[in-house]
DNA sequence: CGTTAGTTTGACGGCACTCAAAAGTTGTGG
DNA sequence: CCACAACTTTTGAGTGCCGTCAAACTAACG
């Protein structure tokens, strides 16, 4: 699974090739961090090779080791409810962190499943305790992550009607593409309408129809899970929950 | 509003008065810690007064400052929306801890609103960074109390429809009561139909008749906010979406 | 080119929301 | 202690959004 352990070149600074070039390195880690330090941390991350769609980074049940930063890709992390039906808890994207719903008790809730071919990186959770003894400008790092993940997960949940729930997901998943790959409010989504309609708790069929509906208002245009944005203003209204109807912020 | 700088009896510990009394010791931080860590965490940590109805903890948009840890009463966080509405987020009852969702970026997201009258630690955050230095368990036990809270938090979006969303509420929150006052499972729910349907994204109309038909079920007595689970592993059952119909787990 | 999985569209039904009013509870002042 | 007001909860009737079931359509792959 793992690429770390090969060929480390003594002359030229290592990372600088691997965490060094690293798209992720201003989302992942404390930018300040010096060379030293980046150095260290190169050590500790492994860098995983592509890993194909269907395999799973961890299941639920598993021992808590590592966290996990995606590179390039998408995985979902989800779990089975009694009655045997898939629950998809979110989506992760470049740039994002997952695992750290396993903190305690030390056990995956979830399990990571790739949905496009992904890249990560792995970073042992020992370590990270180790080096936050060292650095206390990581552990703050961590929490802000951590932080920063939680509150854009309950925006999803925030909708009052289907319509409002998919426009918060597009915006977001559109914003949250376009850090990396910018192609002006056009984009891939990278899971499926069973997939979407599973996390935002409708059906594949009500994806459907809302994105009718949102490309006959002239919204956006959607032919299947090709995705451009046309009035990006209009969308974000509608995430928010306004209506172009009457009630002046005035109440 | 604290009530901590006053007499500091030499003799006798004082910590051992204040958190060393307190009944959230073993919640809230390292059960590890000795007694000279405790004593330290003494200094550091402010306990409020009894907070009547009403008084806020702190409002969206505020300078992140401390972590809160409710010793007792209810707390309730929640933002209000564009059309003016509010939206609860959560409620925080004896042992729990508010406040982390403002880490990043140092801003509170919410307000935090006292339902029943309460009294809180206040831990500022500056000197847990610093003493996180010092004790490197503080910090994984952070991480831990932040992830057991962000599991709860998502489990009452998990529901179906509105009966097994209530059961999990019911459920969740006797559970919470119970760890402190015990009282054979009979309790006072600690906030309105209203914030309880505010916060589950129903009607409060819809809480009344989902209470109305558990109780016709027989599996609570419910009286207004005060309640009594009668069939506890019905109760459970219903919350995890067990149906006493077909579809053996077999699928 | 056939098979399969995923998406779109339609018809129908049910759960929960809205509107509305009655009943119960809490707080205040006489 | 009682009367009244303000609020919360309960109960009822009507409506709409979204889920289910079903079928046609499209894309992907061998």
């Amino acid at each position: 699974m793992g690429a770390n352990s090969d060929s480390r070149a003594a002359s030229t600074p290592v990372f600088r090739r691997v965490c060094g070039l690293c798209s992720l390195q201003e989302w992942c880690w404390p930018v300040g961090m010096g060379e030293s330090d980046l150095e260290r941390l190169h050590e500790i991350v492994q860098h995983s090779d592509s890993l194909p769609a269907g395999h799973h980074l961890f299941r639920a049940g598993d021992r808590f080791t590592a966290i996990y930063a995606v590179r390039s890709g998408c995985i979902k992390t989800y779990t089975i409810d009694l009655n045997g039906h898939e629950q998809i808890r979110d989506f992760h994207l470049p740039g994002e962190l997952l695992g750290f719903d396993a903190v305690y008790p030390e056990l995956h809730h979830f399990n990571a499943k790739v949905l496009r071919p992904a890249s990560v990186c792995i970073v042992p959770y020992r370590d990270i305790a180790e080096l936050s003894g060292e650095f206390p400008g990581l552990q703050t790092q961590i929490l802000a992550l951590v932080s920063r993940d939680f509150s854009r997960q309950q925006m999803c949940v925030e909708g009052f009607d289907a319509r409002q729930q998919l426009a918060i997901f597009l915006f977001d998943v559109e914003r949250r593409i376009r850090r990396h790959y910018n192609a002006g409010y056009e984009f891939e989504l990278p899971m499926s309408h069973e997939d979407i309609a599973n996390y935002l708790r409708f059906s594949p069929e009500t994806v459907s129809r809302v994105m009718s509906k949102l490309q006959d208002a002239g919204v956006i245009r959607a032919q299947r899970s090709h995705v451009r944005i046309l009035d990006v203003a209009r969308l974000g209204q509608i995430a928010q929950g306004i209506r172009p109807e009457p009630s002046p912020p005035s109440d």
